[in-house]
DNA sequence: ATGGGCATGTAAATCGTTACATGATTCT
DNA sequence: AGAATCATGTAACGATTTACATGCCCAT
């Protein structure tokens, strides 16, 4: 996925600093990427060369200027034309599972470490995801959450049967 | 994730070639990675010039000879070095769900339209997991499908759910 | 004073995809 | 005849991570 659009699509909803991006990421947009400082910073040069958003630097008293970026038409009609666009096939790495998948190779100890420590992440994410969840208006962004939601809680439930089945093998 | 570990973690179940590899990937660890020819194959010739696999070539009668890799001591311990340390977090990438978020500026037909795609390909995934859980008797492989299946029912909940707020609205 | 949040970025290295190229066999 | 499966690979390009570098403010 080009990162391109996210930034393009996020811009449509209000100008922003990249820092501002990169929390947008970390917050709502988990469940879609997780984009570092890295991508996004040279992804904005590269939209702002190309035309499709503007910076404008904003002074700030005792800290550096902030460059805020807000999108232009030009960036408007690319986004409205990737809208159009079926979306590309999810790409997902997993290491957890792989190691998981690999487990007969570990003694029991490992694998139960293994299984408690996904569960203790999971649930804190959920926590994380619930508390969010009750503070948004908007609609879409309850939407994105509710499916981080429910597939955290799949998970939990498939993390409790197989750990049940591992304590009685 | 380096597809290093995958690979040398197939190989200690028993040899094969980088098309075997390749099957393995689409078939039972869908869920992991979906790496293809072109990360494969360099991979499985670094790790032999690396010395952590061995290659054996066999003849075929009316086709080219194929090359069959094993694991050697070196990337058995490599592989144990690996499965100890805990795993990455998991990288994500969803464009669907990027889509999903920009839908307000989306008409409703295009937004129903894509979730209505991604309906009938969660299905048809849920539908071929299925069927392909009730082969195996590996109990391994049978903890990644439920995975699988379970992430694919909660998001056909989260669909159902969604697409009657839509329809409502 | 230490760590975290705000705020910007770059460079190197690696990772990974896509598209291409080849060629025989078997199934429909 | 045409498609799928077996089987190997490469090259170009693009995407991404990681680690580094900088510097101020605020709270503990």
């Amino acid at each position: 996925m080009s990162h391109r659009y996210l930034i393009l699509g996020l811009l449509a909803e209000q100008p922003m600093t990249g820092y501002d991006i990169r929390k947008h990421v970390q917050d709502m947009l988990r469940a879609v990427t997780n984009a570092s400082y890295g991508t996004l910073y040279p992804t904005l040069h590269k939209l702002l060369a190309d035309g499709a958003v503007q910076m404008q630097e904003i002074e700030q008293e005792g800290r550096p200027a902030k460059k805020v970026y807000r999108i232009t038409e030009v960036g408007h009609s690319e986004l409205g034309g990737w809208l159009k666009e079926p979306p590309a096939a999810d790409n997902i790495k997993r290491e957890f599972l792989l190691k998981l998948y690999f487990a007969k190779n570990l003694p029991q100890a490992e694998l139960q470490r293994l299984l408690t420590e996904r569960r203790d992440a999971t649930q804190a994410r959920l926590d994380h995801l619930c508390a969010e969840r009750d503070a948004l208006q908007d609609s879409r962004q309850r939407w994105i959450v509710d499916y981080s939601v429910s597939l955290c809680r799949a998970e939990m439930d498939w993390l409790t049967q197989l750990e049940q089945q591992i304590d009685f093998a």
